[in-house]
DNA sequence: CGAATTTGACCGAT
DNA sequence: ATCGGTCAAATTCG
């Protein structure tokens, strides 16, 4: 039964599961004369497992295809009978049918990679390349990631990066999903690591040209996210085909404040959605995260939005060493200063 | 040897 | 047919 279905829906009636039960204690906790902090924990614990299996939901688009389940049902990801490598025999995947995947990019955030031609700096979380594109029109390939996580935690967010056609040290990286994982990352390790120096490889065995587009996620993260960063948003799928909003107080679990860029995505379209998105239109609303200290400088400004899938930009302004970006356009950064009284670790919108 | 990347094929949408 | 996103076998990395 559970065998033949894939980790996303086990995952899924896990976490529902997870949340029913963790429920029903809490429901016995309730008693005066139980501790209030036990049940503070379960109600935590009781939020986060529906968030992650919303997360989910949102993030397949909601159409499940009702299978017949119990029989058959083929290999999903774990493939048995697909001997052959490329698999044309197709019984894939349709237990969750994607659905329109045009929108759903919560984010676009423009990167600046510090020193001239490093990777697209490191933002905290693990991530796994799936894949790269050469897409239409761009002379630079996108390359695709997923939370390394995905798999053990059920993470969902994943990202694409792409280098800027017209300025090589700038990435474009689109968010979606949020993360739902600990973020096992490590950044207490990095002890501000200042020089990456030599990264070289010497051996390139096999040279392909990217080997700058590679050896680039390294740990040192840290001194890309540090400099603060500004995100405007906005809703970005048509209300329609998201999930109808639902509100969870939530307030994120900043353990480490650490960044908190991913915990918009979700909540844009969740928790957040009708505090902000009025106006769809409206280049208005911005949330200004700003993590460290540090941040002396933080421009942001705001693109237009695109065309219809109103992902907007934002520019993070990441560079090690670097004086404020010069190439981006310093016309707007009037309003949008940097606000220093901003907690550090516990981000709260909403003024 | 396990984990991460590379890379071409597959697939849904257009 | 084309394009962008994803999968997964093969390959490389650590």
């Amino acid at each position: 039964m559970e065998k033949t279905m894939d980790w996303e829906q086990r995952t899924l009636l896990n976490e529902l599961t997870q949340g029913k039960e963790l429920t029903n204690l809490l429901r016995k906790h309730l008693h005066p004369s139980s501790s209030p902090e036990t049940c503070q924990v379960l109600l935590e614990k009781i939020l986060r497992s529906y968030e992650k299996a919303l997360s989910m939901l949102n993030w397949r688009g909601f159409a499940f295809e009702t299978k017949p389940t119990g029989s058959t049902l083929e290999s999903p990801a774990g493939s048995i009978a697909n001997s052959s490598p490329g698999r044309e025999g197709s019984d894939k995947k349709d237990v969750f049918k994607k659905r329109k995947t045009s929108s759903g990019w919560t984010e676009q955030v423009r990167v600046c990679s510090g020193t001239s031609l490093e990777g697209p700096l490191d933002d905290g979380y693990c991530w796994r390349k799936y894949g790269q594109k050469d897409i239409l029109g761009s002379n630079n390939p996108r390359g695709y990631y997923r939370c390394t996580h995905r798999h053990s935690q059920g993470c969902l967010a994943t990202k694409q990066v792409q280098r800027s056609d017209r300025d090589p040290t700038i990435f474009e990286v689109k968010y979606r999903g949020r993360h739902t994982c600990n973020r096992a990352s490590h950044f207490a390790t990095t002890s501000v690591p200042v020089t990456r120096a030599s990264k070289e490889k010497g051996n390139h065995s096999r040279e392909k040209q990217q080997l700058e587009e590679k050896q680039k996620q390294s740990q040192e993260m840290f001194l890309s996210f540090e400099t603060g960063l500004k995100v405007k948003t906005e809703d970005l799928d048509n209300r329609e085909d998201i999930f109808p909003s639902f509100s969870f107080p939530v307030e994120s679990e900043v353990e480490n404040g650490i960044f908190v860029c991913s915990l918009m995505e979700n909540d844009i379209m969740g928790n957040l959605s009708a505090a902000f998105i009025s106006p769809a239109t409206s280049e208005s609303n911005y949330f200004s995260v700003s993590p460290c200290q540090m941040g002396s400088f933080g421009l942001g400004h705001n693109v237009q939005t695109s065309e219809s899938d109103l992902t907007e930009i934002i520019s993070a302004p990441t560079s090690v060493t670097n004086s404020p970006i010069g190439d981006l356009d310093i016309s707007s950064l009037d309003k949008l200063e940097f606000d220093p009284t901003f907690p550090s670790d516990n981000l709260e919108f909403f003024p």
